[in-house]
DNA sequence: TTAAACTTTCAAAACTTTTTGAAAGTTTAA
DNA sequence: TTAAACTTTCAAAAAGTTTTGAAAGTTTAA
C-alpha cells in the first residue's frame, strides 16, 4: 500500500471507530488527520483535505480542543491559527477516558445513588427485583469509576508494559 | 421517590447511557425494563409499557438476544414467547465487552496491522509521523485487546473486590 | 387440513444529528 | 480609524438513524 492511500484509510477507519463510540465521524477524522500531520495545519487546510465546510471545521476544532485532544498554535508574524494534535497515544486514551467519565459516568452514578435510596415493601417482588438490579449496577459503576480514577492518575509505564499480566 | 417513578427514571437513564455508547435508545430501554421485571414479559407487554410498535419491539428483542443480554422463555401451554434478562451485572458487562471487542476492536486491529506494514522513505517527515502514530495506536489497541481477553476469561471475584486496588 | 394466534419483515415516515454557507463578529497592521 | 484577514455563529438543508404498521410468514391446536 502506498502512503497516500494508507493515510486515507487511516482517517476513514478512525472516523468509523469514532462514530461507533459516540464521537462524531468528522471530529474523529479531523483528529486522525492531525495525528499523522508532521506539522500544525490551518482551518483552511483541514477544510480542503477533508472536503468539509468552514463552519463544520471550526466547530469540530473547537470540540476537539474541548476534549483536550488538540491545541492551537500561533506562528509569529501570521494571522492564521494552526492546530496540532497531541501525538502521545497514552495521553489520548487518558484524555478520552477522563472526559467520558466526567460527561457520562458521573451523571449516571448520581441517578443510581438516588434510585438506590428508594425504599419499599421487602415482600414485593417488583420492589426486590428493582432494588437488586439498581444496587448491583451502582456497585459496578462505582467500581469502574474508582478504577478509572486510579488508572488516570497512574503513569503510562505499567500500561505499556501490559496491564493484562496482572490478571493471568 | 416512589417505586413507579424510580422505574421510569431507571429506564430513561439506561436508555440515555445506551445512546451515548452507540447502543440504540430503545434497545437499552427494553433491556432496562427486563432487568427490573421480576418475571418474563411478552412482546405485547413490552410494546405497551414502553409505547413502541410491534415491529420495533420485535427487532429490538432480536438484537438483544444477539448481544446475549436477554433470552426467550416458553411457558408450557402458551403460544406467546416470554423474554427475560440475565440479571447478573458482571455477565452483562462481560457480554457487552465481548461483543464490542468482536464487532469493533478486531476490525480496527486488522486495518492497523495492514497500515503498519506500509513502508517509506525514513527521511520523509510525512512518512515518519504517519508510521509512528499508526504503530503506537496499534500497540495500544493490541494491549487493550489482550487485557480484555484476560478480563473476560477471569472470574468475577476480583472485579467486585475492586481491580483498582492492584494499581495503588 | 384450517384458522386463529402469534412473529417477522420492510418500505415509508418521523425523528435526530450533522453539515453547510452566508452573515456577523473580531482582531490586527498600517 | 479603516479594511483586510481571519474566526464564529446559526438557521436551514442534507444525511443518517430509528420507528411505524400493515402485510406476509409461521406455528399450533383442533
Amino acid at each position: 500500500m502506498e502512503l497516500e492511500e494508507a493515510k486515507r484509510k487511516f482517517i476513514e477507519s478512525w472516523g468509523k471507530l469514532g462514530s461507533e463510540w459516540g464521537i462524531n465521524r468528522t471530529m474523529a477524522q479531523v483528529h486522525a488527520l492531525l495525528l499523522i500531520a508532521p506539522d500544525p495545519l490551518t482551518t483552511e487546510e483541514i477544510m480542503e483535505m477533508l472536503s468539509i465546510s468552514r463552519g463544520n471545521a471550526n466547530m469540530t476544532l473547537r470540540d476537539l480542543i474541548g476534549w483536550g485532544l488538540i491545541e492551537k498554535q500561533h506562528k509569529q508574524g501570521e494571522r492564521k491559527e494552526y492546530f496540532f494534535a497531541d501525538k502521545d497515544v497514552w495521553n489520548i486514551a487518558k484524555q478520552v477516558a477522563k472526559e467520558r467519565r466526567k460527561r457520562e459516568l458521573e451523571p449516571v452514578i448520581k441517578v443510581l445513588d438516588e434510585l438506590s435510596k428508594v425504599t419499599g415493601d421487602a415482600s414485593d417482588p417488583e420492589f426486590n427485583t428493582f432494588n437488586k438490579s439498581v444496587t448491583d449496577i451502582n456497585k459496578l459503576a462505582k467500581n469502574v469509576d474508582k478504577t478509572l480514577e486510579t488508572m488516570l492518575g497512574a503513569e503510562e509505564s505499567w500500561f505499556w508494559g501490559g496491564i493484562f499480566k496482572l490478571f493471568k
